[in-house]
DNA sequence: ATAGCCATGTAACCAGTTACATGATTGA
DNA sequence: TCAATCATGTAACTGGTTACATGGCTAT
Protein backbone atom coordinates (compact mmCIF):
# COMPACT_ATOMS: atom_id res chain seq x y z
CA UNK A 1 0.00 0.00 0.00
CA UNK A 2 1.13 3.10 -0.95
CA UNK A 3 -1.56 5.99 0.00
CA UNK A 4 -0.26 5.57 3.46
CA UNK A 5 2.89 6.82 2.26
CA UNK A 6 1.75 9.71 -0.44
CA UNK A 7 0.05 10.85 2.75
CA UNK A 8 3.39 10.96 5.33
CA UNK A 9 5.31 12.35 1.97
CA UNK A 10 2.71 15.12 2.01
CA UNK A 11 3.14 15.90 5.44
CA UNK A 12 6.71 15.47 5.26
CA UNK A 13 6.30 18.55 3.28
CA UNK A 14 3.50 20.85 4.83
CA UNK A 15 1.11 20.36 7.63
CA UNK A 16 -2.24 19.46 6.26
CA UNK A 17 -5.83 18.89 7.07
CA UNK A 18 -7.46 15.73 5.22
CA UNK A 19 -9.77 18.26 2.88
CA UNK A 20 -6.66 19.91 2.21
CA UNK A 21 -4.87 16.30 1.30
CA UNK A 22 -7.33 15.66 -0.89
CA UNK A 23 -7.03 18.89 -2.76
CA UNK A 24 -3.91 18.25 -3.22
CA UNK A 25 -4.29 15.23 -4.86
CA UNK A 26 -6.85 16.38 -7.33
CA UNK A 27 -4.58 19.04 -8.63
CA UNK A 28 -0.35 18.93 -8.66
CA UNK A 29 0.25 15.39 -7.54
CA UNK A 30 -2.89 13.94 -8.68
CA UNK A 31 -0.94 13.46 -11.97
CA UNK A 32 0.87 10.83 -9.98
CA UNK A 33 -1.06 9.53 -7.17
CA UNK A 34 -5.20 9.82 -6.73
CA UNK A 35 -7.49 9.55 -3.57
CA UNK A 36 -10.38 10.65 -2.66
CA UNK A 37 -11.86 12.46 0.30
CA UNK A 38 -12.83 9.41 1.97
CA UNK A 39 -10.16 7.28 1.46
CA UNK A 40 -7.68 10.20 2.54
CA UNK A 41 -9.74 10.62 6.06
CA UNK A 42 -9.91 6.72 6.71
CA UNK A 43 -6.33 6.27 6.18
CA UNK A 44 -5.61 9.63 8.05
CA UNK A 45 -7.46 7.73 11.33
CA UNK A 46 -5.43 4.68 10.74
CA UNK A 47 -1.98 6.96 10.69
CA UNK A 48 -3.12 8.64 13.75
CA UNK A 49 -3.84 5.06 15.35
CA UNK A 50 -0.30 4.04 14.63
CA UNK A 51 1.38 7.14 15.90
CA UNK A 52 2.84 8.24 12.38
CA UNK A 53 1.02 11.31 12.37
CA UNK A 54 -0.38 13.87 14.81
CA UNK A 55 -3.27 16.57 14.43
CA UNK A 56 -4.12 19.96 16.25
CA UNK A 57 -7.98 20.73 15.94
CA UNK A 58 -7.51 24.31 14.30
CA UNK A 59 -11.08 26.42 15.40
CA UNK A 60 -12.21 28.45 12.69
CA UNK A 61 -15.40 30.91 13.09
CA UNK A 62 -16.17 31.54 9.39
CA UNK A 63 -15.78 27.94 8.13
CA UNK A 64 -16.00 24.19 10.06
CA UNK A 65 -13.41 23.13 12.18
CA UNK A 66 -10.54 21.32 10.64
CA UNK A 67 -7.65 18.93 11.80
CA UNK A 68 -4.43 19.86 10.62
CA UNK A 69 -2.10 16.84 10.74
CA UNK A 70 1.41 16.94 10.89
CA UNK A 71 3.67 13.54 10.38
CA UNK A 72 5.82 12.95 13.51
CA UNK A 73 8.96 11.54 14.01
CA UNK A 74 7.90 7.99 13.55
CA UNK A 75 5.98 8.83 10.72
CA UNK A 76 9.32 10.35 9.03
CA UNK A 77 11.02 7.24 10.02
CA UNK A 78 8.44 5.10 8.64
CA UNK A 79 8.05 7.11 5.38
CA UNK A 80 12.42 7.22 4.79
CA UNK A 81 12.51 3.43 4.96
CA UNK A 82 9.56 3.49 2.65
CA UNK A 83 10.95 5.81 0.19
CA UNK A 84 14.41 3.90 -0.07
CA UNK A 85 13.07 0.82 -0.80
CA UNK A 86 12.42 -0.48 -4.54
CA UNK A 87 9.11 -0.67 -6.17
CA UNK A 88 7.95 -1.92 -9.84
CA UNK A 89 6.56 -0.13 -12.46
CA UNK A 90 3.07 0.43 -12.01
CA UNK A 91 0.71 -2.16 -13.81
CA UNK A 92 -0.82 -0.59 -16.54
CA UNK A 93 -5.00 -1.37 -16.63
CA UNK A 94 -6.08 1.26 -20.00
CA UNK A 95 -9.74 0.84 -20.84
CA UNK A 96 -9.34 2.89 -24.19
CA UNK A 97 -6.58 0.42 -25.38
CA UNK A 98 -9.07 -2.85 -24.40
CA UNK A 99 -11.86 -1.00 -26.59
CA UNK A 100 -9.19 0.19 -29.24
CA UNK A 101 -8.03 -3.56 -29.50
CA UNK A 102 -11.61 -4.65 -29.74
CA UNK A 103 -12.49 -1.53 -32.36
CA UNK A 104 -13.97 -4.12 -34.76
CA UNK A 105 -16.75 -4.66 -32.80
CA UNK A 106 -17.95 -1.39 -33.61
CA UNK A 107 -18.06 1.42 -36.29
CA UNK A 108 -15.10 3.18 -37.06
CA UNK A 109 -16.39 6.97 -36.24
CA UNK A 110 -17.37 5.87 -32.65
CA UNK A 111 -13.65 4.92 -31.77
CA UNK A 112 -12.38 8.09 -34.08
CA UNK A 113 -14.90 10.67 -31.79
CA UNK A 114 -13.91 8.92 -28.75
CA UNK A 115 -9.72 9.09 -29.25
CA UNK A 116 -10.72 12.57 -30.45
CA UNK A 117 -12.43 13.10 -27.13
CA UNK A 118 -9.21 12.32 -25.24
CA UNK A 119 -7.29 14.14 -27.18
CA UNK A 120 -8.90 17.54 -26.24
CA UNK A 121 -9.06 16.25 -22.72
CA UNK A 122 -5.08 15.67 -22.78
CA UNK A 123 -4.72 18.98 -24.31
CA UNK A 124 -6.38 20.95 -21.45
CA UNK A 125 -4.20 19.02 -18.75
CA UNK A 126 -1.03 19.72 -21.06
CA UNK A 127 -1.97 23.50 -20.85
CA UNK A 128 -2.12 23.55 -17.02
CA UNK A 129 0.91 21.58 -16.36
CA UNK A 130 2.53 23.45 -19.03
CA UNK A 131 1.52 26.94 -17.18
CA UNK A 132 2.79 25.57 -13.85
CA UNK A 133 6.49 24.47 -15.58
CA UNK A 134 6.83 28.49 -16.75
CA UNK A 135 5.73 29.44 -13.13
CA UNK A 136 8.39 27.07 -11.94
CA UNK A 137 11.13 27.83 -14.40
CA UNK A 138 10.65 31.63 -13.74
CA UNK A 139 10.45 31.77 -9.76
CA UNK A 140 13.82 32.72 -7.74
CA UNK A 141 16.45 30.49 -7.27
CA UNK A 142 15.60 29.31 -3.77
CA UNK A 143 11.49 28.58 -4.94
CA UNK A 144 13.24 26.78 -7.63
CA UNK A 145 15.78 24.63 -5.60
CA UNK A 146 13.03 23.95 -2.99
CA UNK A 147 10.37 22.56 -5.24
CA UNK A 148 12.61 20.66 -7.45
CA UNK A 149 11.69 17.27 -7.10
CA UNK A 150 7.90 18.56 -7.32
CA UNK A 151 9.06 19.93 -10.69
CA UNK A 152 10.49 16.88 -11.80
CA UNK A 153 7.03 14.68 -11.13
CA UNK A 154 5.59 17.43 -13.06
CA UNK A 155 8.32 16.88 -15.64
CA UNK A 156 6.97 13.08 -15.79
CA UNK A 157 3.20 14.77 -16.44
CA UNK A 158 4.05 17.07 -19.40
CA UNK A 159 5.55 13.85 -21.31
CA UNK A 160 3.40 11.46 -20.34
CA UNK A 161 0.44 13.59 -21.59
CA UNK A 162 2.61 14.56 -24.67
CA UNK A 163 3.46 11.46 -25.56
CA UNK A 164 -0.27 10.15 -24.99
CA UNK A 165 -1.12 12.75 -27.54
CA UNK A 166 0.83 12.00 -30.40
CA UNK A 167 -0.23 8.29 -29.54
CA UNK A 168 -3.64 9.44 -30.00
CA UNK A 169 -3.01 11.11 -33.27
CA UNK A 170 -1.25 8.57 -34.56
CA UNK A 171 -3.95 6.26 -33.64
CA UNK A 172 -6.43 8.39 -35.11
CA UNK A 173 -4.75 8.94 -38.46
CA UNK A 174 -4.05 4.91 -38.54
CA UNK A 175 -7.41 4.64 -38.24
CA UNK A 176 -9.06 7.30 -40.22
CA UNK A 177 -7.06 6.36 -43.20
CA UNK A 178 -7.30 3.25 -43.56
CA UNK A 179 -10.77 1.92 -42.99
CA UNK A 180 -13.38 4.38 -44.07
CA UNK A 181 -15.67 5.47 -41.81
CA UNK A 182 -19.34 4.16 -42.23
CA UNK A 183 -20.96 7.24 -40.35
CA UNK A 184 -19.67 11.08 -40.37
CA UNK A 185 -16.05 11.73 -38.72
CA UNK A 186 -16.65 14.47 -35.77
CA UNK A 187 -13.62 17.27 -36.27
CA UNK A 188 -12.91 16.34 -39.92
CA UNK A 189 -15.18 18.02 -41.75
CA UNK A 190 -14.12 21.87 -41.98
CA UNK A 191 -16.70 23.68 -44.30
CA UNK A 192 -15.32 26.26 -47.02
CA UNK B 1 -15.26 -2.92 -14.54
CA UNK B 2 -13.29 -3.75 -17.43
CA UNK B 3 -11.95 -7.04 -16.57
CA UNK B 4 -14.39 -8.39 -17.68
CA UNK B 5 -14.91 -6.74 -21.10
CA UNK B 6 -10.86 -7.44 -21.61
CA UNK B 7 -11.57 -11.11 -21.89
CA UNK B 8 -14.12 -10.66 -24.17
CA UNK B 9 -12.23 -8.61 -26.12
CA UNK B 10 -9.78 -11.43 -26.17
CA UNK B 11 -12.03 -14.16 -26.45
CA UNK B 12 -13.31 -12.51 -29.44
CA UNK B 13 -10.12 -12.32 -31.17
CA UNK B 14 -9.62 -16.13 -30.51
CA UNK B 15 -11.17 -18.67 -28.31
CA UNK B 16 -8.83 -19.50 -24.95
CA UNK B 17 -8.92 -21.46 -22.30
CA UNK B 18 -8.31 -19.52 -18.72
CA UNK B 19 -4.76 -20.34 -18.33
CA UNK B 20 -4.46 -18.81 -22.10
CA UNK B 21 -5.56 -15.63 -21.07
CA UNK B 22 -3.96 -15.15 -17.90
CA UNK B 23 -0.79 -15.93 -20.48
CA UNK B 24 -2.12 -13.43 -23.24
CA UNK B 25 -2.45 -11.09 -20.06
CA UNK B 26 1.18 -11.51 -18.95
CA UNK B 27 2.93 -10.70 -22.78
CA UNK B 28 1.34 -8.92 -25.24
CA UNK B 29 -1.72 -7.35 -24.05
CA UNK B 30 0.05 -7.19 -20.72
CA UNK B 31 0.95 -3.60 -21.56
CA UNK B 32 -2.09 -2.45 -21.15
CA UNK B 33 -4.14 -4.48 -19.39
CA UNK B 34 -3.23 -7.16 -16.05
CA UNK B 35 -4.84 -9.96 -14.70
CA UNK B 36 -3.72 -12.97 -12.31
CA UNK B 37 -5.09 -16.40 -13.66
CA UNK B 38 -7.29 -16.24 -10.19
CA UNK B 39 -9.15 -12.98 -11.40
CA UNK B 40 -9.68 -14.36 -14.93
CA UNK B 41 -11.46 -18.33 -13.98
CA UNK B 42 -13.31 -16.05 -11.50
CA UNK B 43 -14.39 -13.81 -13.99
CA UNK B 44 -14.69 -16.67 -16.54
CA UNK B 45 -17.40 -18.16 -13.98
CA UNK B 46 -19.14 -15.42 -13.66
CA UNK B 47 -19.50 -14.74 -17.62
CA UNK B 48 -20.02 -18.04 -17.93
CA UNK B 49 -23.39 -17.93 -15.58
CA UNK B 50 -24.16 -14.59 -17.37
CA UNK B 51 -24.02 -16.33 -20.98
CA UNK B 52 -21.63 -13.90 -22.25
CA UNK B 53 -19.37 -17.04 -22.78
CA UNK B 54 -19.58 -20.55 -23.26
CA UNK B 55 -16.95 -23.47 -23.10
CA UNK B 56 -16.05 -27.00 -24.38
CA UNK B 57 -13.67 -29.41 -22.28
CA UNK B 58 -11.19 -30.39 -24.18
CA UNK B 59 -9.37 -33.53 -23.07
CA UNK B 60 -5.92 -33.90 -23.16
CA UNK B 61 -3.66 -37.32 -22.86
CA UNK B 62 -0.19 -35.58 -21.61
CA UNK B 63 -1.63 -32.56 -19.94
CA UNK B 64 -4.37 -31.52 -17.29
CA UNK B 65 -7.90 -30.95 -19.34
CA UNK B 66 -9.06 -27.79 -20.21
CA UNK B 67 -11.70 -25.56 -20.83
CA UNK B 68 -11.82 -23.70 -24.16
CA UNK B 69 -13.81 -20.88 -23.74
CA UNK B 70 -15.82 -18.67 -26.83
CA UNK B 71 -17.47 -15.68 -26.83
CA UNK B 72 -21.22 -16.02 -27.36
CA UNK B 73 -23.93 -13.79 -29.63
CA UNK B 74 -24.77 -11.90 -26.24
CA UNK B 75 -21.38 -11.73 -25.29
CA UNK B 76 -20.32 -10.21 -28.79
CA UNK B 77 -23.29 -7.44 -28.18
CA UNK B 78 -22.26 -6.62 -24.83
CA UNK B 79 -18.68 -6.65 -25.98
CA UNK B 80 -19.83 -4.38 -28.51
CA UNK B 81 -21.92 -1.86 -26.39
CA UNK B 82 -18.99 -1.25 -24.01
CA UNK B 83 -16.60 -0.20 -26.41
CA UNK B 84 -18.84 2.25 -28.08
CA UNK B 85 -19.08 3.78 -24.77
CA UNK B 86 -16.51 6.71 -23.62
CA UNK B 87 -14.11 5.94 -20.75
CA UNK B 88 -11.94 8.25 -18.65
CA UNK B 89 -8.06 8.06 -18.95
CA UNK B 90 -7.15 5.92 -16.54
CA UNK B 91 -5.47 7.50 -12.95
CA UNK B 92 -2.17 7.26 -12.22
CA UNK B 93 -0.98 5.89 -8.73
CA UNK B 94 3.21 5.47 -9.56
CA UNK B 95 4.39 4.53 -6.00
CA UNK B 96 7.94 5.70 -7.81
CA UNK B 97 7.20 9.19 -8.79
CA UNK B 98 5.57 9.52 -4.63
CA UNK B 99 8.97 8.19 -3.63
CA UNK B 100 11.20 10.86 -5.86
CA UNK B 101 8.57 13.56 -4.44
CA UNK B 102 9.61 12.19 -1.05
CA UNK B 103 13.51 11.94 -1.97
CA UNK B 104 14.72 14.32 0.73
CA UNK B 105 14.38 11.87 3.41
CA UNK B 106 17.08 9.84 2.11
CA UNK B 107 20.53 9.59 0.44
CA UNK B 108 20.58 10.10 -2.85
CA UNK B 109 22.55 7.49 -3.91
CA UNK B 110 19.47 5.14 -3.00
CA UNK B 111 17.16 7.12 -5.68
CA UNK B 112 19.78 7.32 -8.48
CA UNK B 113 20.12 3.04 -7.72
CA UNK B 114 16.51 3.04 -7.91
CA UNK B 115 16.02 5.01 -11.47
CA UNK B 116 19.11 2.91 -12.69
CA UNK B 117 17.21 -0.14 -12.15
CA UNK B 118 13.88 1.57 -13.67
CA UNK B 119 16.03 2.14 -16.72
CA UNK B 120 17.51 -1.04 -16.87
CA UNK B 121 14.05 -2.57 -16.42
CA UNK B 122 12.44 -0.65 -18.75
CA UNK B 123 14.80 -0.69 -21.54
CA UNK B 124 14.11 -4.89 -21.22
CA UNK B 125 10.50 -3.93 -22.18
CA UNK B 126 11.68 -1.74 -24.95
CA UNK B 127 13.95 -4.32 -26.87
CA UNK B 128 10.89 -7.01 -26.48
CA UNK B 129 8.21 -4.67 -27.75
CA UNK B 130 10.70 -3.27 -30.49
CA UNK B 131 11.06 -6.72 -31.79
CA UNK B 132 7.57 -7.65 -31.85
CA UNK B 133 7.11 -4.49 -34.02
CA UNK B 134 9.51 -5.46 -36.54
CA UNK B 135 7.99 -8.93 -36.57
CA UNK B 136 4.92 -7.14 -37.38
CA UNK B 137 5.92 -4.71 -39.64
CA UNK B 138 7.80 -7.60 -41.44
CA UNK B 139 4.84 -9.47 -41.95
CA UNK B 140 2.67 -10.45 -45.09
CA UNK B 141 -0.37 -7.55 -45.62
CA UNK B 142 -2.93 -10.07 -44.47
CA UNK B 143 -1.29 -10.68 -41.38
CA UNK B 144 -0.33 -6.48 -40.91
CA UNK B 145 -4.08 -6.16 -42.03
CA UNK B 146 -5.62 -8.34 -39.15
CA UNK B 147 -3.19 -7.21 -36.40
CA UNK B 148 -3.52 -3.39 -36.97
CA UNK B 149 -5.36 -3.00 -33.82
CA UNK B 150 -3.23 -5.17 -31.56
CA UNK B 151 -0.33 -2.96 -33.44
CA UNK B 152 -1.73 0.54 -32.55
CA UNK B 153 -1.85 -0.74 -28.55
CA UNK B 154 1.72 -1.85 -29.56
CA UNK B 155 2.94 1.65 -30.73
CA UNK B 156 0.95 2.68 -26.85
CA UNK B 157 3.73 0.54 -25.21
CA UNK B 158 6.64 1.90 -26.99
CA UNK B 159 5.82 5.20 -26.95
CA UNK B 160 5.15 5.02 -23.46
CA UNK B 161 8.29 3.06 -22.32
CA UNK B 162 10.75 5.22 -24.85
CA UNK B 163 9.18 8.71 -22.67
CA UNK B 164 9.49 6.86 -19.56
CA UNK B 165 13.33 5.71 -19.95
CA UNK B 166 13.87 9.53 -21.36
CA UNK B 167 12.21 10.82 -18.61
CA UNK B 168 14.11 8.80 -15.96
CA UNK B 169 17.35 10.20 -18.09
CA UNK B 170 16.49 13.53 -17.59
CA UNK B 171 15.74 13.00 -13.75
CA UNK B 172 18.42 10.89 -12.79
CA UNK B 173 21.41 13.67 -14.12
CA UNK B 174 18.96 16.46 -12.73
CA UNK B 175 19.65 14.90 -9.09
CA UNK B 176 23.31 13.76 -9.76
CA UNK B 177 24.35 17.05 -10.71
CA UNK B 178 22.62 19.49 -8.71
CA UNK B 179 23.18 17.74 -5.58
CA UNK B 180 25.86 15.58 -4.41
CA UNK B 181 24.84 12.05 -2.89
CA UNK B 182 26.32 11.30 0.52
CA UNK B 183 26.98 7.73 -1.09
CA UNK B 184 28.64 6.41 -4.14
CA UNK B 185 26.68 7.11 -7.10
CA UNK B 186 26.22 3.90 -8.90
CA UNK B 187 27.36 3.84 -12.40
CA UNK B 188 28.46 6.77 -12.11
CA UNK B 189 32.33 6.60 -11.34
CA UNK B 190 34.77 5.65 -14.12
CA UNK B 191 38.07 4.63 -12.81
CA UNK B 192 41.27 6.05 -15.17
C1' DA C 1 -32.68 30.31 -5.18
C1' DT C 2 -28.76 27.65 -6.58
C1' DA C 3 -24.32 26.19 -6.93
C1' DG C 4 -19.76 25.86 -5.06
C1' DC C 5 -16.39 25.86 -1.44
C1' DC C 6 -15.02 24.42 3.18
C1' DA C 7 -14.93 20.50 6.35
C1' DT C 8 -15.75 15.89 8.23
C1' DG C 9 -17.13 11.46 8.23
C1' DT C 10 -19.76 6.20 7.68
C1' DA C 11 -21.31 2.11 5.05
C1' DA C 12 -21.79 -0.94 1.32
C1' DC C 13 -19.79 -2.70 -2.41
C1' DC C 14 -16.49 -3.99 -6.06
C1' DA C 15 -11.87 -5.04 -7.82
C1' DG C 16 -7.42 -6.83 -7.15
C1' DT C 17 -3.64 -9.23 -4.43
C1' DT C 18 -1.73 -12.86 -1.70
C1' DA C 19 -1.87 -17.18 0.19
C1' DC C 20 -3.21 -21.85 -0.15
C1' DA C 21 -4.19 -26.28 -2.73
C1' DT C 22 -3.40 -30.09 -6.27
C1' DG C 23 -0.88 -32.80 -9.66
C1' DA C 24 1.33 -34.62 -13.96
C1' DT C 25 5.20 -33.83 -17.36
C1' DT C 26 9.55 -32.05 -19.01
C1' DG C 27 14.10 -30.24 -19.00
C1' DA C 28 18.48 -28.68 -16.47
C1' DT D 1 16.40 -33.27 -7.43
C1' DC D 2 14.70 -28.92 -8.46
C1' DA D 3 12.39 -25.64 -11.16
C1' DA D 4 9.29 -24.61 -14.88
C1' DT D 5 5.14 -25.32 -17.70
C1' DC D 6 0.42 -26.72 -18.13
C1' DA D 7 -4.07 -26.50 -15.89
C1' DT D 8 -7.67 -25.43 -12.47
C1' DG D 9 -9.45 -23.54 -8.64
C1' DT D 10 -10.89 -21.45 -3.28
C1' DA D 11 -10.40 -18.19 0.64
C1' DA D 12 -8.98 -14.26 3.10
C1' DC D 13 -7.70 -9.83 2.85
C1' DT D 14 -6.63 -5.09 1.22
C1' DG D 15 -7.40 -1.16 -1.49
C1' DG D 16 -10.54 1.80 -3.94
C1' DT D 17 -15.21 3.52 -5.53
C1' DT D 18 -19.89 4.97 -4.91
C1' DA D 19 -23.51 6.35 -2.20
C1' DC D 20 -25.16 8.57 1.80
C1' DA D 21 -25.07 12.19 5.47
C1' DT D 22 -24.53 16.98 7.52
C1' DG D 23 -24.18 22.02 7.53
C1' DG D 24 -22.73 26.93 7.31
C1' DC D 25 -20.80 30.65 4.26
C1' DT D 26 -20.22 33.08 -0.20
C1' DA D 27 -21.00 34.55 -4.69
C1' DT D 28 -24.13 34.73 -8.90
Amino acid sequence: MSLKHAILVLLERSPSSGYDLAQRFKSGIGNFWNASHQQVYQELKRLHEAHLVDYQLETQTERPDKKVYRITRAGKKAAAAWVAEPVDPPVVRDALLVKLYGAELVDDGAILAELDRHIAVHETSLAEYEAREEAYLSADEATRRRMKLPYLTLRRGIRYVRGTVEWLRETRDFIAADRLPKSPVPGKSRRG
